[in-house]
DNA sequence: AAAATTAATTGTATAAAAAACACTTTATTT
DNA sequence: AAATAAAGTGTTTTTTATACAATTAATTTT
């Protein structure tokens, strides 16, 4: 046999929702789009699949194109697949998002691609169903952040409480009591204060903090509370 | 422009999980190949993408060939496009799961497709990478039970809480106290409580509930506690 | 008809977790 | 030395979860 008679074959694309965070707000990684169609408009960065890849290895193969980085953390999204979602021609995207730590990215690497950060409020329209890529991919991100300690791939490896709980509030665009959320992140367990401190937000100075990464992913699948009242904020 | 040039174009199936529930045991539904490769196996209900229409749709086409049913609960699980996942040629899947009240199932189509009902215990070797889907279905299945009124679309319009509770501890595996799962489950408000009771099951008989649709749909995103101690029974 | 049986139903006390709420400390700047 | 500004910390109250066993209802048996 040498393949399935009679069936249809089909573009298979993947687009990759990288999000950043800046320290007061979260980020989306546009490029400008050089080529047709809608070219000179904001889009997510994407590709095609190869014959012999994988959705994964495509996904990480433009990442790294995109951002210079490697084995960052990458969550399969969902697979789009509206038979008119692309107008060029029938394509289905796999979307994946990525979390990174901003300050690793390569800003060289923007000439190339014309990237730009977007805070999530400011974001242009994005072309195709991208929009609702976006959509989907903060839910779920508020969702799972919720639970699991996601949010953290956001953040440099040292890290202050007071910066976490900026990204948290920034995230599910809430108010957090500090006192509260200073006990639910250290009960986790999950974070080893260090002796420096980052004098950079205030006089007195913030205790860093780092991830215990064995407890990290021991406890990653756990269900974790990281915001109050959580109902009231995933929707 | 008529199309993406030098892009490869792939086979785009999709493959769907089917569980029911007998009172007992959670079971999934199976067909036996009519064809090769692998004929005579046992494997998931599965089709190709047509050219023209979403894989939602294939999967509710699909779907509705094997067991008869339209608007059942479906789910889009993961999209597996490992290169060499079918050993015909380089095909990616979408898998999709559902859960169904196995009384509405129709036996009379059966025949046509070979379709049977196993408990997940007694589950034959499947072909290709099925194996991993359903692995990764159960794990969904009883995360998002965990939190989530999920379970509540195996059973009939009308069930019994001691019903309930076996459905609970099957998808689990586990026993749990009566007195606070009844207390658990009446605490979120879904269930209305019928005059009627069904003697099915005991001398004295157990009343019978129903889900209240209306406070279904609206808490269905909420986090609420359907088990005790989730975190033990997710992995 | 009474007694036995069997599963359904219900309640309380205790423990743990979450939420509400404000003052003290530290280091720098004035 | 005083003022400033953000970091850090504790307690009380409320809510939620857990552990645990006796009673009730209907049928079956004697």
């Amino acid at each position: 046999m040498t393949g399935y008679n009679n069936e249809a074959r089909i573009v298979q694309a993947i687009d990759c929702l990288v999000f950043g965070f800046d320290g007061e707000t979260l980020k989306i990684l546009l490029i400008k789009r050089g080529f047709q169609p809608e070219k000179g408009k904001w889009s997510l960065m994407g590709g095609f699949a190869k014959m012999t890849e994988s959705l994964e290895q495509a996904s990480n193969r433009v990442l790294k194109q995109l951002t210079g980085l490697d084995g960052m953390y990458l969550e399969q999204l969902h697979t789009f697949s509206e038979p008119n979602r692309d107008p060029v021609e029938r394509t289905i995207s796999t979307a994946y998002f990525a979390l990174i730590d901003i300050n690793k990215y390569k800003q060289q690497l923007n000439d190339d691609y014309h990237a730009e950060w977007f805070p999530l409020k400011k974001m242009p329209k994005l072309i195709f169903d991208q929009q609702e890529m976006v959509e989907l991919a903060l839910k779920r991100i508020r969702y799972k952040a919720a639970l699991h300690p996601i949010l953290f791939e956001l953040l440099p490896g040292r890290f202050t409480i007071p910066q976490l709980q900026i990204l948290y509030e920034s995230v599910y665009n809430t108010k957090i009591d500090k006192r509260n959320f200073s006990k639910r992140v250290l009960s986790t367990g999950l974070l080893v204060k260090q002796e420096e401190k980052d004098k950079s937000g205030s006089k007195r100075g913030a205790f860093y903090y780092q991830l215990n990464m064995q407890k990290y992913y021991a406890k990653f699948q756990a269900f974790l509370n990281f915001i109050p009242n959580p109902t009231n904020l995933i929707s």
